[in-house]
DNA sequence: AAACAGGTGCTAA
DNA sequence: TTAGCACCTGTT
């Protein structure tokens, strides 16, 4: 059975760009089921398609009045036989991973203050655009998945894994393997994941993390150098890699990782198209965002990549 | 069919 | 410090 219940959020809510800039690959469109005519009866002007995915333990389904309308009301749907939390529990989950705190409409103005040409066409955009908080194993695992990889392959490899090692959340969905599950499973299950020469990797992510060398707590309240320290010390996690991580897990909003795409925004805008190194991107996006380079950063992916799908 | 995809580790200057 | 290359696997 599904359980619906509306989030309550000030500032502009963006479903569509908060699940396809990139920061996750556990979000799936979905169209609802027609047998819950309940979800029709409960918010009117709700359309028929939402994301399904996973936070913590529970499969949920989420869905705005409207996707791209920023300012539309937010539901949630969940089977509550799935979990012993009250409702308005889940509801608190739900908003922190979301990050319906932060304060979007000063984020946005700042970041158009800062550059009111480029910036601002990508924050227009964007509209709404929420960097997540996920979980950090999950997180960590997804990212070492990234490596050299395309956006479908990531998906299939997560799903695989969360298929075959994880547990059932409710919704058809599964959760990701802990790091533990991970490592009794082995190499050879890891490999037909898909993921090739990042199974080792993630055994070595996850044997890391069990043993307690790698603390999965620390960058949450460390610098951001000792953060980065503790997260580089699993073969596989660069500086790209450990700050997504940083970025979309432990909410380090100061971090402007640079991925091949964001490479390719910031030589075009601010280099006049002229290639330019990566470390020279990373840099040049910090010295202009500052505390916001995260955000700068998501909003700069999901609009070079929409434009580069009609023609760069 | 060669090149490329949300990089990193390794080696060589 | 920086540059160049291989790497699993799948897609174009």
């Amino acid at each position: 059975m599904l359980r619906v219940f509306e989030v309550s959020h000030d500032g502009p809510f963006n479903l569509k760009a908060t699940f396809e800039c990139g920061q996750t690959f556990r979000w799936k469109r979905s169209r609802f089921p027609q047998e819950q005519g309940l979800v029709q009866d409960l918010c009117e002007e709700a359309e028929h398609t939402g994301y399904k995915g996973v936070i913590g333990p529970l499969g949920v389904l989420l869905w705005c009045g409207n996707e791209t309308e920023s300012s539309s009301r937010l539901w949630v749907g969940c089977d509550p036989s799935e979990t012993s939390e009250p409702l308005d529990r889940v509801e608190k989950r739900v908003s922190h991973y979301l990050s319906l705190d932060d304060d979007i409409e000063s984020i946005e103005a700042e970041l158009c203050r800062k550059d009111p040409v480029v910036m601002k066409e990508a924050v227009e955009f964007g509209h709404g655009l929420r960097i997540l908080r996920q979980d950090p194993w999950e997180c960590l695992a997804s990212f070492i998945i990234s490596i050299h990889n395309n956006i479908p392959a990531i998906t299939r490899t997560v799903e695989y894994l969360s298929r075959t090692m994880g547990t059932p959340v409710g919704l058809g969905e599964y959760s990701f393997p802990s790091p533990e599950v991970m490592l009794s499973y082995g190499i050879e299950c890891l490999k037909a994941s898909k993921c090739g020469f990042r199974a080792p990797y993630l055994l070595d992510a996850a044997r890391k993390v069990v043993s307690g060398e790698v603390d999965l707590l620390l960058p949450k309240h460390a610098s951001l150098e000792r953060a980065r320290q503790e997260l580089m010390k699993i073969k596989g996690v660069g500086p790209k890699v450990c700050d997504c991580v940083l970025l979309f897990a432990y909410h380090r909003l100061e971090v402007f990782p640079v991925d091949t795409w964001v490479a390719k925004a910031m030589s075009y805008f601010y280099f006049a198209r002229k290639n330019i190194s990566r470390e020279k991107a990373r840099q040049e996006g910090l010295r202009r965002f500052g505390d916001l380079a995260g955000y700068a950063q998501e909003y700069l992916y999901y609009y070079i990549r929409t434009l580069s799908r009609k023609k760069f």
